[in-house]
DNA sequence: TTGGGGCACTAGCGCGCGCAAGTGCCGTGT
DNA sequence: ACACGGCACTTGCGCGCGCTAGTGCCCCAA
C-alpha cells in the first residue's frame, strides 16, 4: 500500500560499480566531448539494465531546463475522428525527436488550473487558433514558447486546412451543375466561429463561380428545423446544400429521405470531414476529406523547427483537402 | 528567438523583500505548522504577483517526490464520443484535488517511448483493462502506482460499464417480442476482445431469457458482407439484431434499407453507445446509453482514493447503462 | 630525463524547491 | 532577576541529474 520502494538512481549504479556518478551520466546520455572506454561503457549499461535504472524525469527537467514536452491545446469541439489521426501522426514525429506530445482541452465551464502550469512544456501548440484573450493569457502565463503565436496564422480564416473545404464543396456542386445553393450551419455555440467562417467561405466561392447562395440556415437534429429547411429549399428551387459537417449533412439527408425527396435528384448534399458516418448513411454522403495525418506531421515538424531541433521548416502540404464523391451528389 | 528570459524564482522574491527563501516558500504553500505574520504573508504574495512568480514544476516535483499527475491510458479504439465526456468529468474532479489528468494512447505501430517514463505520474489509470503483457510491462517500468492493477477489475468482462450493455440490448428485443436474434460484430482487430465479450454476453443473456441467437456475424461497411448478412438473417427468420455499436448498427440499418426490408417491421436493430449518429439515422437508431460522465467521476474519485487524497472510496453508480428507444426497434 | 599532450576518468556546483532543525527575541510567570 | 515558551522567522540539507573544470596517468617526442 504505502511504501513505494526507493527508486534506482545513477548514484546507485556508480556505487555498485565503484566509479563516479558523472561517468555514469556520460554513458547514459552519450554526452558528446567525453571519452569513455568501451569496457566502462558496457559495464555501466549492463548495471543500469540489471538494476532497472530509469532516469528521474523531474530531475532531468530541472537540470537541463527542459522537459521535452510539447503541449497541444485541443479545441472543445466535436471533431474527434479527425483529431485522432492528427494527434497520432504528430505524436509519432515528435517522439522520434525525443519529445512527448501531451494534449489538453479547455473545458468551457471548469476554471481548472491550466495544464501548462503543471507541465511546463517547452512549447504550446494551439491545434486551432485560440481567441485573442486566451492567447494573451497563455503568452503571459506560460513560460513556454507558443507555436503560431506571432507571425503565424492566428485566426481561423488564416488556417489553410480549415479554409480549403467550403470552396471545394461549392466547386463540387458547381461541377455537378447546381446553380442555386443553400448552406446548412450548426447551432452549436462552440462552433460559432468556425461555422460562420465556413459559411462565408462558401459564399465567397459561390460568388466567384457565379452561383447563388439562396439561404444560410442553422439546422438542428433535435427539433423539426431541418425538415422545415429542406422543404423551404426544395420549394425555392435550391438543388445543392453545403453542410457545415457530416453530422449536419446527415440531418439534412435524413430530413430529405423522410420527406420523400430524391437524393441527389432533387437535392444534392455535400458534407465536410469525411467521417465514418458519411459512408454508412443511405444514401452515402459526399464529403470533403482533409488530410489530417499530413497536417499532424506538418505541425509536429513546425514544432521541432521552432524548438531548434530541426533546421529547416517543413514544406506545407500541397493539398489540404479533397472531395470524396458518393451518393448524395 | 533564442534567449528565453530567466524565470522568476522564490529566491528572487526573497531577495527583493530582504527575507529568506524559506519564508517565501512557507507563504506560497501555506505550509501547515508554520507561523507567518500577516504583514509578511501579504508582502510575499504581493511581490510574487508583481514579479509574476510561477513555481517551477520540475523542481517542485523533484523536491516533493510527486508531480500531481494522473495518467489515463486510452484505448486505441474508435470510442471518441463517449471518451470526451468521460475525460472531461474525470479531469474536473482531479483538478479540484490539485491533480492534473493527462491522457496517452498507445499507438499500434509506433514503438514510441511511453509517456509515463517522461511524465512520472503519481498514478496510471488504464481507461480500459490492458492486455496482461502490457500490464506487466507497466507495473515493472512505471515507478507509478497503477489503478485497477490488482484486486480490481483487470479483465474486460469484469468492468460493469462494459458488460452491462449487451444484456440490455437482448432484454430490449425480448420485451419487443423478438425470439430469434443475430449478433453483428465488428471486424476491427483492435476491438477483437471487446467485440467477443459483447457477443458472448449477449449470448448468455439470450440463453437466460430463452431466446435463440441464430447467428453471430462479422460485418464490415466496406464490402458487401452486411448486405449478405441481412439477407441471410431475414431468410432464416431472424427478427432482431444486436449490434456491437452504433456504427455497425448503422451499417446493418443501411443494408436493410437498401434491400427494402422494413425496419423495425421485419428486422429490429439495437445499437450500442448512443452516439450522435444514432439520432441522425433514418430510421433513428435504438441504442444503449452508458453514463460515461458518471463513470468518469467515479474513476477519478477512485484515483484520489488510491492516492490517499480521499479517505472513503466512492460509491459505484447504480445504473451503468440504459436503453434509448428509437425507431429501429 | 623532462615535458607535453591526450585519454579516462572524478570532484563538485547548480537547477528551484520542500521542509526539518535551529535561532533570536519578546512577553509572561515566579 | 531569571527561566521558559512561543512567535517569526533563518539556515541549510537533500531531491537526481547535467555538465564544467579539473586530476592523475601513461605514452611519446626532444
Amino acid at each position: 500500500m504505502g511504501g513505494r520502494e526507493r527508486r534506482v538512481t545513477a548514484s546507485d549504479i556508480a556505487r555498485s560499480l565503484g566509479i563516479s556518478r558523472a561517468t555514469v551520466g556520460f554513458v547514459i546520455n552519450d554526452t558528446p566531448g567525453q571519452t569513455i572506454s568501451e569496457a566502462t561503457r558496457r559495464k555501466v549499461l549492463a548495471e543500469a539494465a540489471r538494476l532497472g535504472y530509469r532516469p528521474h524525469a523531474a530531475a532531468q527537467a530541472l537540470a537541463r531546463g527542459s522537459n521535452r514536452i510539447v503541449l497541444f491545446i485541443l479545441p472543445d469541439w466535436p471533431v474527434e475522428h479527425s483529431l485522432r489521426r492528427y494527434l497520432e501522426e504528430a505524436t509519432l514525429v515528435l517522439d522520434r525527436a525525443g519529445y512527448s506530445l501531451v494534449t489538453w482541452t479547455r473545458h468551457a465551464g471548469g476554471r481548472s488550473r491550466p495544464l501548462w502550469e503543471t507541465l511546463d512544456p517547452d512549447l504550446v501548440v494551439p491545434v486551432v487558433p485560440l481567441p485573442r484573450d486566451d492567447l494573451d493569457v497563455l503568452r503571459r502565463e506560460a513560460g513556454a514558447r507558443l507555436l503560431f503565436g506571432g507571425d503565424e496564422p492566428s485566426e481561423l480564416h488564416e488556417v489553410p486546412s480549415l479554409r480549403a473545404g467550403p470552396a471545394l464543396q461549392v466547386e463540387h456542386l458547381h461541377e455537378r451543375g447546381h446553380a442555386r445553393l443553400a448552406v446548412a450551419r450548426t447551432g452549436d455555440p462552440r462552433l460559432e466561429l468556425l461555422a460562420g467562417l465556413r459559411a462565408s467561405l462558401a459564399r465567397t466561392r459561390a460568388a466567384e463561380l457565379g452561383l447563388e447562395i439562396a439561404d444560410v440556415r442553422t439546422v438542428s437534429d433535435e427539433d423539426g428545423s431541418t425538415a422545415d429547411a429542406v422543404r423551404d429549399w426544395v420549394d425555392s428551387g435550391v438543388t445543392g446544400v453545403v453542410a457545415y459537417n457530416d453530422d449536419i449533412a446527415a440531418a439534412v439527408v435524413g430530413a430529405a429521405v423522410r420527406a420523400g425527396i430524391a437524393l441527389p435528384g432533387r437535392l444534392a448534399v455535400v458534407g465536410h470531414d469525411d467521417s465514418p458516418l458519411a459512408r454508412l448513411l443511405v444514401p452515402a454522403l459526399t464529403s470533403v476529406r482533409v488530410d489530417v495525418a499530413g497536417l499532424g506531421r506538418y505541425v509536429a515538424h513546425r514544432a521541432l523547427h521552432t524548438l531548434g531541433v530541426e533546421d529547416t521548416p517543413p514544406a506545407e502540404p500541397d493539398v489540404w483537402a479533397s472531395v470524396v464523391h458518393r451518393e448524395t451528389s
